[in-house]
DNA sequence: GAAGGAATAT
DNA sequence: TATATTCCTT
């Protein structure tokens, strides 16, 4: 499948330190997939071949069709730099033509030629590049002018390009002064790329050059030497200053709200600055940090209209809910919950009444001795105690789980425990698990979870060591595979069967499992939740 | 000039 | 919608 080509030339190029050392380059490719290789002698293992076949990545392909057909032009006299453009190019899905200028005499460099995606070659001169240029033969799009390039005048040579050709040029150079730039805007460039430079800054400046070069192209207007200028900002904002864009995960947004409050509990400002030390956190800024310090007053705002609208029945605003949907969170309810159910909080066994109960469970996490917040459903239903609401969706038909017992299924309890809310969770011994959530196979079963509003109804089919490849669920009459967690859209209301595996046990388990949930507005654990959560953090 | 914060843009 | 940026004020 491969044409392996492999070729060790060995050159010198100048290190560091100005020493000659014998280096070699190994080239690998295939028509359509060249890959170049630059390694010092001693690094270079006598299996390079394997090593390099096993380690070749699949080229990404780019979707984006207009971009396919672009044929870059480059040169310079160093081979890395060829080296390195040539695997951004390929990356890109771009055709390009490299030009490897051997000027400096004596230093053994040669020749080599890949056709079809990149061609890499040699050259003597600028003059020869120029010559390419304006015989243009391989259908060449934009031009790429290293200005650093050591042993030649590149600014002259852009500027030549700039005016024997209608090609665009983009000054390429790791000196960001502005002042620098402008002289390679001065002399033709139409934009700068900032060495060291991403494939995603390359792909975006070669495509709105290209883009605006045809269009100039058919407006025949030559451009003026005026677009230096406005040049200079967009050279800017193209290429070096492109900033990723953050997103506040949840772990981040903890950490920003444990901050305001350890601000607030020392009754100091709390203000962006002061979030930023106390965050703490690499890479994170001020205008991130006031710019999220803004939305989540706004949504505190919000809650606190809310709440003085409703009383009681507190909705959570968008920014508490989409805080929980997943991670630490969810972690520590499973953790809870399973320490909940496994007999020490289990309703029999304690006080009979179950309000009292109830209380003290809730008692005993507020009071530091017992969990730091409860399970979603103990907590509700303690708050339904407390409040005399009447829980809901409690009678409701919608909602009913009926299971056998199985060797194979521990702990799964066809009747709903008085705590446990049947609305919510029909099994009491239920395991709450993180949606989607990638929970290893291990040896019982565990969990038939919530039906939750956000994240719709999941199974977690983790089962007996006795089938450890998968777990396998009848979905009406066609044979639904479930590995580890599966998440149902909250509209799907099918039955789920569990099927022996052939070829294994023969006892036959059933578990029916028919769920229709409830409104997204009916309820919602977390806002009650919310004050302990956080207090837990801090 | 640096920072906060509302408004606005992306 | 979420985050970035701008613009005005302190």
């Amino acid at each position: 499948m491969w044409k392996l080509e492999l070729a060790r030339l060995e050159y010198k190029i100048l290190s560091d330190n100005s020493v000659m050392q014998p280096k070699k380059v190994a080239f690998i490719g295939s028509e359509k997939s060249p890959y170049i290789f630059l390694f010092p002698s001693s690094l270079l293992p006598n299996n390079m071949e394997e090593i390099f076949l096993e380690n070749l990545i699949d080229p990404q392909i780019d979707d984006d069709h207009t971009l396919k057909e672009l044929t870059v032009f480059a040169f310079n006299t160093q081979v890395l730099s060829l080296q390195y453009l040539c695997a951004v190019l390929h990356n890109c899905n771009y055709k390009g033509l490299l030009l490897l200028l051997s000027s400096s005499a004596g230093l053994g460099f040669f020749f080599l030629y890949f056709d079809l995606n990149l061609a890499v070659k040699s050259a003597s001169s600028a003059v020869e590049v120029i010559e390419i240029l304006r015989t243009n033969k391989h259908g060449i799009d934009i031009v790429l002018v290293d200005v650093d390039t050591a042993d030649l005048n590149a600014f002259k040579v852009m500027e030549t390009i700039g005016l024997e050709t209608n090609l665009p040029v983009i000054m390429v150079t790791a000196d960001s002064n502005l002042e620098n730039i402008t002289k390679g805007l001065a002399h033709g460039a139409v934009d700068c790329i900032i060495k060291p430079f991403e494939m995603e800054q390359i792909k975006n400046t070669i495509q709105s050059h290209v883009a605006s070069n045809k269009t100039r192209g058919q407006n025949l207007n030559p451009l003026p030497g005026s677009n230096a200028r406005m040049a200079v900002k967009d050279a800017c904002c193209s290429s070096k200053l492109k900033k990723k864009r953050l997103a506040w995960s949840r772990e981040l947004d903890a950490k920003f709200v444990k901050a305001v409050q350890i601000l607030e509990k020392g009754s100091e400002n709390v203000h962006p600055k002061r979030i930023l030390d106390v965050m703490n956190e690499p890479g994170l800024t001020r205008a991130h940090i006031s710019s999220h310090l803004q939305k989540y007053r706004l949504a505190l705002k919000k809650r606190k209209a809310d709440t003085n609208k409703q009383g009681l029945e507190v909705q959570p605003t968008d920014y508490c809910l989409k805080k929980r949907e997943v991670g630490n969170f969810n972690a520590d309810r499973r953790r809870l919950a399973v320490q909940s159910f496994n007999g020490v909080m289990s309703p029999s066994s304690s006080s009979p009444d179950p309000k009292k109960q109830s209380q003290s469970l809730v008692y005993s996490c507020i009071d530091g001795h017992g969990p730091e917040f409860q399970t979603p459903d103990f907590y509700y239903n303690n708050h339904c105690l407390e409040t005399n609401i009447q829980p809901h969706n409690v009678e409701s038909e919608h909602v009913s789980g009926t299971t056998t017992l199985s060797p194979y299924f521990n702990g799964v309890d066809s009747k709903p425990s008085i705590l446990s809310s049947a609305a919510v969770c029909p099994f009491p011994n239920a395991v709450f698990l993180e949606p989607e959530a990638n929970i290893a196979f291990h040896s019982h079963f565990d969990a038939i979870s919530v039906p939750n509003p956000l994240y719709g109804f999941t199974i977690d089919c983790s089962t007996d060591v006795r089938y450890p490849s998968s777990t396998v669920f009848a979905r009406n009459s066609e044979t639904y595979a479930v590995q580890n967690g599966t998440t149902i859209s909250t509209s799907d209301t099918s039955s789920y069967h569990y099927v022996e595996p052939e070829n294994e046990v023969s006892e036959t388990y059933n578990s029916q499992i028919e769920c229709s949930l409830f409104e997204e507005e009916s309820f919602d654990w977390y806002s009650l939740l919310d004050d302990q959560y956080l207090s837990s953090l801090t």
